[in-house]
DNA sequence: AACGCCAATGACATCGATGTCATAGCATTT
DNA sequence: AAATGCTATGACATCGATGTCATTGGCGTT
């Protein structure tokens, strides 16, 4: 791997010329350019790009932390970034967080110990108070999960009324015993979609009832207990709001034959192609996504410490055919 | 941000004792040590993790570039690598290249500009003999798909076998006008794949028809406009055979009402829950992911120029209802 | 007491690119 | 001809951490 030292031997001139003609100075006499250019082709010349961001003190690579990557919901959130960021010559370091909160703040650290320019985040843990120290000289920007802790620029979807519209849709179809699945409770997401959920019961009359709701439902086979321990209620729903699309795929094979009407937050691959297929309430990753790279963007130019009001995306809810409606043609 | 100095200052020590301190050197004296310690804590000290790297020569980090991380088979093939490196603390750096052959050289050139430890690649062009002058300093794996114009370590699955499974088994069950459905024909899987269908329509005597090959459905759009080609064919097929799990599901609507047997290569989500359920041919991503990220590791020891024969991964035909076969117990 | 040895610590150079300032050379002005 | 200005180039310092070697001082040996 060659230096700009021996390029600089190689052209009979200063390493600080080569880094001039490298970086288009126009102080430079077109036959000295020439000559060192030359050289860089002969000695074929690639810059270290470590050395340079170490000079330059940050580098140029954005961070992206997502809870995982194989969530088709995340995998478009990031593509989304990637896309955004491509065009501006930045690098997306995307990082998984998985499941488990604790792991949280060591792979963020460790990601942000790479000096990056700024992080797009979507948390799993509840407390980020600790990001204080970071957020002051990189901005970051949390996506469809709201900080706790810390204020920072937030984009997320409209949880609360997403739940509300698919929690309302199913009253209207006549159905009073609504459960409620997720894979956990803590997610800021979770909660207001809860909350959605909640409130629709309330407008339309109808009692909450603490054992409709299972929030342990991660994995199919848990998923599947879930189900058998709601079914096994005296009084069993007749209706299921999912929580995330996770869960939804995961409790369809345990829904089978129990002719229980869904709607699930979050749409997926295949999800028009089920028979039924599955009503949702409809997101827009990439928008999200597209949307957080850009006030990153925008945040490296105004400086790291400010933040706006958290962005509510819109969501609508995507009538199919398992919430009870018909086919539509 | 503190650094080094900053903490040596307020110890009262070189920065190189610091140092010391910092990465465990046994000849610093415990009251030093305490007192550098406790210096640390006060300014909140940090390492710069680009100072190091950069000192180094380079990063701890390893490269991982697929061609899409929306496609579930790609994520948990990073999903893999990320589970084995991290237990080695080393940073995986994933980045997706995208459709366009011609994005890939400058995709993974930045991704090496950052002297990366190692890089895990499924590449989508169709030469990758520049890697070359990487590959002498840093250890390059292929998954997925086999380089063309260098030679590496490469893990694949047994596309050719697969594909002839699943041919053979349409054949089994009675059909000889099999369509052989792609996004593109260029990757060696798809060549592989196509081969492998060749082979069992060879060995059943039955002849290759050119028009039951449709190698342009990438999207849901033109996989459509592909399917309705071939039923416009003067004998269309009854049964398709469908090169990957992208296709599979891009397909399906458009088959929808044909009556047509189908298998596809790879498993995807919720293809069990399919009517019909979805025969496939079944790869096992994450151990790709977690033998070429253990490769990696063991080539940091070794040093990178060595590499094996590539390493083919079985296959197996996943039985389920749309191949023909009647629903398992 | 003289010598050598080892442990603890620090001074300095180093990795590669680049910012700052100096200098040499040439042209233009008065 | 001297003063001025401007251009092309280079010397040197710098970013932060760390490898190399030197220095200091305490201890044990003969």
């Amino acid at each position: 791997m060659a230096t700009m030292q021996d390029v600089a031997l190689h052209a009979g001139v200063s390493p600080k010329t080569v880094s001039r003609v490298f970086n288009d100075d126009p102080h430079v006499l077109p036959e000295t350019r020439s000559k060192v250019e030359h050289a860089m082709r002969e000695l074929n010349y690639v810059p270290n790009v470590l050395a340079r961001t170490f000079r330059a003190g940050r580098s140029s690579s954005i961070g992206v932390a997502v809870p995982d990557l194989v969530d088709p919901f995340f995998a478009s959130v990031v593509h989304a970034v990637e896309g955004v960021c491509s065009l501006t010559g930045i690098t997306t370091l995307v990082t998984s967080i998985g499941p488990d909160p604790a792991r949280e703040r060591p792979v963020l650290e460790s990601l942000l110990r790479n000096q990056m320019r700024g992080l797009i985040l979507a948390p799993v843990s509840e407390d980020q108070s600790w990001l204080t120290r970071w957020a002051e000289h990189t901005p970051i920007i949390f996506v469809d999960r709201a900080p706790s802790g810390i204020e920072a620029d937030t984009f997320i979807e409209d949880d609360r009324h997403g739940a509300y519209l698919a929690t309302e849709h199913l009253i209207g179809h006549g159905h009073t015993r609504i459960g409620f699945v997720a894979d956990a409770t803590h997610p800021p997401s979770t909660r207001r979609r809860l909350d959605g959920y909640r409130a629709a019961l309330a407008d339309a009359g109808i009692a909450f009832d603490e054992s409709l709701v299972a929030c342990e439902a991660g994995g199919r086979a848990r998923a599947t207990a879930e189900i058998d321990r709601l079914w096994n209620n005296r009084m069993p729903p007749t209706a299921i709001f999912s929580s995330n699309a996770r869960v939804t795929m995961d409790i369809i094979p345990a829904l089978r034959g129990r002719g229980a009407a869904l709607v699930g937050f979050g749409d997926f691959q295949m999800a028009d192609q089920l028979t039924p297929s599955v009503s949702v309430v409809g997101q827009d990753p990439f928008e999200l996504g597209r949307l957080a790279a850009n006030r990153a963007l925008a945040r490296f130019a105004d400086g790291a410490g400010a933040h706006e009001p958290a962005s509510v995306l819109p969501v609508a809810l995507v009538r199919r055919e398992s919430c009870g409606c018909s086919p539509v043609s």
